[in-house]
DNA sequence: GCGCACAGTGTTATCGTTAATATATATTCA
DNA sequence: TGAATATATATTAACGATAACACTGTGCGC
């Protein structure tokens, strides 16, 4: 049937008035006469017109909303962090327009474009590559705004981010003060120039007097509860055997711990496990005696 | 330093041609001489040019976007599901702008309007209430293309959507299968108006012959996993005592699991769990021996 | 009774892009 | 040679909204 859109014109024609009276009205403006604005009112509401932000951002020069790119959009901390950016957002009156890399360069080359595209007033996001910045710094330069949701050193940009080696110092300092010598971490960001939880827990191995060989590392090659189960076999299958593990995600510690019970493990008992997150499901599969609240 | 926006003017007036030649140009025309066209293109990529998706999509009167709203962002299953729903999209020249109501009635109506408002070219919902539906039959009715994404039955909205009733009788059936004769169902949905799980489950337990009485339901009063360990105790409080629980998501289960092993259950030997929806945290967590796919 | 303020409303230009149409030059063919 | 045809580019009008400004008419003071 008709056109499914409803602009001012078709209000000023309606109502008889010129298309700027039935903007000055929707807009709330009180220099008309109470009659007029309500006749207009009533015809807007009576053919349903919502308003074109497309017109409107055109020519105010600002979409009211934010680029967040992310890499993961399954990640639940990440969600998380996103749910809550979204809060804060809308209460100041912006909206978040959404992005994924999925960890890929590319697909954040792409998202980067099609936000800026869109002209979203700004960009937040957690980037891909630690040495691959080079196109975000461009942007920075241009004088759009980004702000980084992970810390690259000496990149030069702005940043707002989680404290990854303060993150990793106290997960293994806990475990050493539980006793532990012999500690694996599981962490696959290392092989992609992000050391930082890596290099927390090193600091920590090192501040209590261990020596190097306390800690080993195992790259699980991917971020997914799957991968966790294969490297969990992997650090157990290393001599020496670890009494401890450090999974730098819930998503890695959730597999990791279900090759344990597999293979009857009990945690804490046989071998020890901390995830880096905090998620629900992680939080509610822990014993209870042992919740570390790391963040 | 100077503006931050880079136009198809600005091209324009470096290169010495009008801005329709660039345009053109950038749209990649065949028709001008290659000459032309180099020149063009290199200077859009020395001033950093990115196209204005406003302008365009006001003109084209498309905006290649499609909106999505959901009722709960942290809820795994929906991040799933508009996982795919962004793949698939994007694959065809779609992209996705997220909304999120939070089950809240307000929340639903203002994102909807947000998307009109943002022209997206049709929207997909998760409706956060069955009974208050008229906004989105209004929409419906002015010819915008909307899409529900949960089968509310006589709306007369086209409707994409998992068979809650099959899958509710699928799970309880195995556990029949299983010879529980007392099973008590997990799900806050029924109350908001959404029974299909639960009505799958009673039909299952119809079907199988066995008594009304064999199947109980219990509210958790909420959708994470602390409601479904508050919702386990009182299940487990309740007699007879059942001998499974079907709960009517995994995040849900997951509490009841961990109520559980709180309360020195083993699963399935004392009492059996099946979730709803095969998370990979709730798959991970699961006996390997007792894993049913639903979905 | 003339000019001025002001309330109420309309006109026009603008945002950055695309589409339809126009112009200008070069090339081809009868 | 002259008209028809291509080729290369420019001009103009949209899209739907806002903003700056312009107009009209009434009432008031002097």
């Amino acid at each position: 049937m008709g056109r499914t859109r409803v602009r001012l014109k078709d209000v000023a024609e309606a109502t008889g008035y010129s298309v700027n009276t039935v903007s000055l009205v929707l807009r709330g403006s009180s220099r008309l006469p109470l009659k007029t604005r309500e006749l207009i009112l009533k015809e807007a509401e009576r053919q349903n017109y919502v308003p074109n932000q497309l017109a409107r951002s055109l020519i105010l020069q600002s979409t009211k909303m934010v680029g967040l790119v992310l890499t993961d959009i399954m990640n639940p901390t990440i969600t998380k962090t996103a749910r809550s950016i979204e809060l804060d957002l809308a209460a100041k009156g912006y909206g978040v327009m959404f992005a994924s890399s999925d960890n890929e360069l590319a697909n954040e080359k792409r998202a980067l474009n099609h936000l800026q595209s869109s002209q979203v007033d700004g960009i937040l996001i957690y980037p891909t590559n630690r040495s691959e910045i080079s196109h975000i710094q461009n942007i920075a330069k241009s004088g759009y705004p980004i702000l980084m949701l992970s810390d690259i050193p000496d990149a030069n940009l702005d940043v707002v981010a989680i404290d990854d080696i303060k993150g990793g110092n106290i997960a293994v300092s806990h475990l050493i003060e539980q006793g532990h010598k012999q500690i694996t971490v599981l962490d696959g960001a290392k092989d992609l120039g992000n050391s930082d939880k890596y290099d927390g827990a090193v600091a920590a191995v090192k501040a209590a007097g261990l020596p190097d060989s306390a800690i080993k590392i195992v790259d699980p090659e991917g971020h997914a509860a799957i991968h966790g189960f294969a490297a969990m076999q992997k650090a157990w299958a290393s001599t020496p055997r670890p009494t401890a593990i450090f999974a730098s995600t819930d998503s890695l510690a959730i597999g990791a711990a279900r090759w344990c019970r597999e293979n009857n493990l009990n945690i804490p008992q046989d071998v020890a496990l901390v995830g880096f997150d905090n998620t629900e499901a992680a939080e509610f599969w822990s014993a209870k005696t042992e919740k570390p609240s790391l963040l």
